[in-house]
DNA sequence: GAGGCAATGACAGCATGCTGACATTAGCCA
DNA sequence: TGGCTAATGTCAGCATGCTGTCATTGCCTC
């Protein structure tokens, strides 16, 4: 039935706007002690987590998000010693950001919080339905992103 | 194994920062020719979805956002002769948001565009997934939300 | 009825997203 | 090679969240 599925996703949209403010809160909470913010922490996992080395814009499209909003938080982690701008190899304008050593003991510190915090709330959630939802959420981020 | 769950909720969290900004775009979008925001969708849905009538703190408070976001929102819907001020019986000085004529317009107008856009986006769904879905990211809202 | 605590309105400041605009550089194709 | 288009840096403006603060009103309890 359409119209009943209509509605489940309605409810879930609004549901996700939700969960999104909250999820927020709670990486605010969490990185509060380290300096650090929700934007910084996505910025910081994301350059962690990357093998080559990311640029500006590159940081922007893996989080999905403006490279000029990318930029302002970048330039302020610069300012305040977290990370640094390197030169790329293959651009002479547009550099890498990099982590400085202070970068590194951050994110360190920030995993021996996020994991366990990430442990604590799938307790009790079974495997399969984390899975089926992260598929779900996959495949409207496909859908939507053009 | 309780380092595949952290792996997966970690990957789920960032997909649903990125969803989110996504399907802000996708209701900016929506709602663009009628004048409206994603935020203002957001305040005009609760209140026509409100039998009994909704005040300020209360639209924040089904929406989990503070009453002073709200509040901006409403007052600029009110300046726009979407949204009117009512007096509120139970209370002296916090009135009740009701739909002008034209908001109720806009919203029924609101309707012809997102019920095809609910459909359309689970076309290719099972319910039962779209249900695991929505139970998930309750349970994850009612863990958050204290 | 009086007093105290919670809820609300109002204003301010700040962080984080977005878009637009413009100059410069890279990269590709004729 | 020359030139066109896309990508990038940079600055600006704006929308939408948040928090903090303070005065006022509601409400509950004594």
């Amino acid at each position: 039935m359409h119209s009943s599925k209509r509605v489940l996703f309605l409810d879930l949209v609004l549901s996700l706007f939700r969960l999104n403010g909250l999820l927020i809160a709670e990486g605010d909470a969490m990185t509060e002690q380290l300096g650090l913010t929700s934007a910084r922490w996505k910025v910081i996992g994301a350059i962690a987590l990357s093998t080559a080395g990311l640029t500006v814009p590159g940081i922007a499209r893996v989080l999905g998000q403006s490279r000029q909003a990318v930029q302002r938080i970048t330039d302020a982690m610069v300012q305040d010693g977290v990370l640094a701008y390197m030169p790329n190899p293959k651009h002479k304008r547009s550099v890498l950001v990099t982590l400085t050593d202070e970068g590194m003991r951050i994110y360190n510190i920030l995993r021996e919080v996020q994991d366990p915090w990430a442990i604590e709330n799938t307790e009790d959630i079974p495997s399969e339905e984390l899975e089926t939802t992260l598929r779900l959420v996959h495949r409207l981020i496909k859908k939507f992103d053009k």
